[in-house]
DNA sequence: CCAGTGACGGCTA
DNA sequence: TTAGCCGCCACTG
């Protein structure tokens, strides 16, 4: 058994991924303070980069800090990270998600619904 | 082994 | 308010 922590710590960043709501976005930041390591956003990334060929794992749904696309890079461009928001009647301008406060979505509200 | 690179974000000036 | 710095750490050449 090999416990590689940042293959667990991977893991469960496609875990709650997956969590998050259609229509909703949240940020590699508010993911990583989730699993207890605030100062890796960075990490969530990366993550995201072996998730890209599991299409269960809604990437799309995840933003920097500010709300812009950075990851957009890593999508078809079949179907683009817009898009896929689109889709989800997420309003994208310029990279921007619109109204981003009131599309943002925190894993912290999974301690009310798990309750 | 070592240096450079990032799907980030907090802090400082 | 904006721009730059730097800590973070897995991965690559």
């Amino acid at each position: 058994m090999s416990h590689n922590p940042h293959k667990d710590f991977f893991k469960n960043v496609h875990e709650v991924v997956q969590l998050i709501p259609p229509g909703r976005v949240t940020t590699y930041g508010a993911i990583a303070a989730y699993l207890g390591l605030k100062s890796s956003a960075r990490m969530v990334g990366w993550a995201l980069n072996e998730a890209k060929h599991q299409s269960h794992i809604p990437a799309h749904r995840v933003v920097n800090r500010q709300g812009l696309l950075t990851g957009k890079q890593h999508f078809s461009v079949s179907l683009s990270m817009e898009e896929r928001l689109r889709q989800e009647r997420v309003q994208v301008i310029n990279n921007q998600i619109q109204q981003f406060e009131k599309v943002f979505w925190s894993p912290e509200e999974l301690e009310v619904v798990t309750e």
